[in-house]
DNA sequence: TGTGGGGTG
């Protein structure tokens, strides 16, 4: 009893009661008798049925009693004494439950009640690829705890920590923000229990915590694992997870099944592929909308742009059937999904859907159009039909080139079934998806290709030297990816001079892992906190940094073309695409006042408030680092220093003009690529430093600043060391430009080999 | 001549 941590502040008296005064212990102590890990389903249920809540000890409302009943429906509700067992003999679970069961509300409160974390200063975490999913499921399992959201029960995202510490026991997070925490405190101490929860979407974040986590629980024998997934692939799961017994053949980790709990969901496919799966698509949910019976629909799309065309498109068609016939057409409403979408809209898939436009006409309809983050994570009400193209965005990495882009995809086979289970919530329903049968079965993979094989990993890695691990290539992964993909991302991490020549992290490469940005943008972050005072622009490229950190502030509505390029072009700095985004940034910070400001010059207020938000996030690191802002008031000297700033951390990124036809030719790649339309340039310079590689129609770089090439051979000498460039016009143009630098004065006697390896004084040669 | 699925002290 005495072990019992939750006992310590009872007088002695009461710890081994007896009977008759045990029961009015546990009259106002419904947690009474629980012994940490040993906690019975019987105890649980009790302590639940309790008047009083043993959390905050207030009476439970009636509104707690309410959603008790619901759950005590849920499948895995009636497994609570196996679960309990499971989690009490073993340190690391594998759990499958499929759509429906309620395992992501209910386990972590089940293990909440057995591992008791509120009683040792510990919490009980369980990270969730997705924000909104972090943010709903931890307002729901506040709501069924019968705690306010943020005390006990709590979600921390990048940018709100909806935690109180000392209170929160338990905490829905996104995989992303556990990483980031893991790099801080290798050991994960203030964690009991952690829950992986949705493992089967193996993003890249599961994917490196799964690796951490197994290797963290041999060293944290008290730290428990559970790995959630909603599909088959538990298999893979429990062999990744074995235990390794001294002597015995390693065992697979346990299984502990859930049946889903869903209803039919009749599947259509078409009998040809359809050639455009927009329009198709829209042509659908008007068909569902004619002729089936209420209920709302889901539709799956790939991006934003498409999502809110076809929000447009279905709007106007559903209108002009009302007009036509109100009596036999319901009204429709239309509500997009996505990710960059403000919370306050996303909400908006919660409403019920429009009431008859008058009395014994047909109801009205909701329809959602939405990106993948519906297919798992978050559960829509009223779902009846789902319609399903097949395809999303995917990323994909052309190691080769070291580029990263997003490509519309057909889906899995396992992406296509959770899909269609989404109909199924809370009726029978119908799925219709916009491809045949035959494609369905010979032409979609089983599974999506987990993330770490289609990702740049240059970010992986510096996190995973930062947090303390070496041998990265025999790293164990779930799965590994391919070597040259490992390669590259070490070769550019040795290039940024953030892993040194033994793949050691350098200072550098700490700092850089400090800041939440792709190792490029942190580089020049970081590099440029250390050469700040030379440049006395660390405020500019701080501000910088942050506008390229957040999506797109430029807006162009179709029928304002011309009225946003010419909105822009007041904001343009003709130097470069860098030099504008700061512009925009300062101009935007100077008429805080002007609440239309944003609006009125074509600019994402969201974007911009965001790019805000990570300039403070940013500047806090800074300052944690000591390190001072500076911004020189001249203004040629300063964009001067900015554009030697940016050299330093993006001297990879460099392309040189090729012929007449505004191609340019990348540095080393020698990549042809044009100058994105988007670019501000007002010439077209010799030289160009870029943010980006995209390829959509042509390759293009994207956000292009002109630079002086003597300026590579200043600030970055031993990348644009000529004695190992390839050969190519960009490097005879290098070779003229070192020719010319050496016969100044100022570099010397003219004898030097054309090797820099180091600048002794670096001169503002402006 | 035209883009971002999801995530990050």
């Amino acid at each position: 009893m005495v072990d019992n941590p939750y006992l310590a502040h009872l007088k002695p008296s009461q710890r081994g009661a007896p009977v008759a005064a045990s029961s009015t212990n546990s009259d106002r102590e419904p947690l009474f008798g629980f012994l940490p890990r040993k906690v019975k389903g019987e105890q649980v249920r009790k302590a639940m049925d309790h008047q009083l809540n043993p959390f905050n000890k207030q009476p439970h409302s009636a509104q707690y009693r309410k959603i008790l009943e619901t759950r005590k429906g849920l499948p895995v509700f009636s497994q609570m004494d196996e679960f309990l067992e499971i989690f009490s003999k073993n340190q690391i679970i594998v759990m499958v439950g499929e759509t429906g069961s309620g395992k992501t509300t209910q386990i972590p409160q089940f293990v909440a009640y057995s591992d008791l974390p509120h009683t040792k200063g510990k919490l009980v975490a369980c990270t969730q690829p997705r924000r909104v999913a972090a943010m709903s499921v931890a307002q729901r399992v506040a709501d069924e705890m019968d705690v306010q959201l943020g005390k006990h029960v709590g979600y921390s995202i990048r940018f709100e920590d909806m935690t109180e510490p000392g209170t929160t026991f338990l905490k829905y997070m996104t995989d992303g923000m556990l990483l980031r925490e893991a790099m801080n405190d290798t050991e994960l101490l203030r964690y009991s229990t952690i829950i992986l929860d949705e493992a089967h979407e193996r993003t890249l974040a599961t994917d490196i915590l799964m690796g951490l986590l197994k290797n963290l629980a041999r060293r944290r024998l008290d730290l428990k694992i559970i790995v959630m997934s909603a599909t088959l692939d538990a298999v893979k799961f429990q062999s990744y997870f074995s235990l390794h017994q001294p002597g015995e053949e390693p065992s697979p980790a346990p299984l502990f099944k859930v049946p889903g709990r869903t209803f039919p969901v009749e599947v259509f496919y078409t009998q040809e592929p359809e050639p455009d799966y927009v329009e198709a698509a829209i042509r659908t949910v008007l068909m569902i909308h004619r002729a089936e019976d209420p209920g709302d629909v889901l539709l799956f799309l790939t991006g934003e742009e498409e999502i809110e065309d076809a929000c447009r498109k279905i709007k106007l068609e559903a209108d002009d059937l009302i007009n036509n016939d109100p009596s036999s057409v319901g009204p429709l409403m239309c509500v997009p999904l996505y990710s960059s979408l403000p919370p306050q809209q996303q909400q908006r898939i919660f409403e019920a859907a429009p009431k008859p436009t008058q009395e014994g006409y047909p109801p009205g309809r909701k329809v959602v159009v939405s990106t993948n983050v519906a297919e798992t994570s978050l559960t829509i009400d009223g779902i009846v039909y789902v319609v399903d193209p097949g395809f999303s965005k995917q990323k994909v990495y052309n190691p080769r080139i070291r580029v990263e882009s997003l490509l519309v995809s057909p889906i899995s086979r396992a992406s296509a079934q959770q899909r269609a289970g989404r109909a199924g919530r809370t009726r029978p329903g119908k799925c219709f998806r916009l491809y045949t049968e035959k494609d369905f079965i010979s032409e979609l993979e089983e599974q999506t290709h987990p993330e770490i094989l289609r990702s740049n990993l240059a970010n992986a890695v510096l996190e995973l030297a930062k947090l303390g691990i070496k041998d990265l290539v025999r790293f164990d992964y779930l799965d590994a990816p391919a070597p040259e993909t490992l390669m590259r991302a070490l070769e550019l991490l040795n290039y940024l001079a953030a892993l040194d020549d033994e793949g050691e992290l350098t200072p550098l490469g700490g700092l850089m892992a400090e800041f939440p940005l792709d190792p490029q943008a942190s580089k020049s972050l970081a590099k440029m906190l250390i050469t700040s005072p030379e440049f006395k622009v660390s405020n500019d490229i701080l501000t910088i940094t942050a506008m390229l950190s957040v999506p797109n502030v430029w807006l162009r509505p179709p029928n304002q073309r011309a009225a946003a390029d010419q909105a822009k072009a007041l904001l343009t700095v003709p130097e470069g695409d860098h030099l504008t985004l700061l512009n925009v940034f300062n101009n935007y910070s100077q008429n805080k006042s002007d609440r239309n400001w944003a609006w009125n010059n074509f600019l994402s207020a969201r974007a911009l408030a965001q790019a805000e938000n990570v300039r403070a996030q940013l500047l806090r690191t800074m300052e944690r680092s000591e390190i001072e802002l500076i911004s020189v008031e001249d203004e040629r000297k300063r964009n001067l220093g900015i554009q030697k700033a940016l050299i330093c951390g993006f001297f990879m990124q460099v392309a040189h003009k090729e012929g007449e036809k505004g191609s340019y030719l990348t540095v080393k790649d020698n990549q042809v690529v044009g100058l994105h339309p988007s670019c501000g340039l007002d010439a077209q310079p010799e030289w160009v430093l870029f943010n980006e590689f995209v390829l959509t129609k042509r390759p293009y770089i994207r956000t292009v600043t002109e630079i002086r090439p003597d300026w590579l051979l200043e600030f970055a000498p031993v990348y644009f060391d000529l004695s190992s460039f390839p050969d190519g016009e960009t490097k005879r143009a290098l070779q003229r430009i070192y020719n010319k630098k050496r016969g100044l004065p100022e570099n010397g006697n003219g004898q030097n080999p054309p090797k820099l390896k180091k600048q002794k004084q670096k001169k503002d040669t402006s």
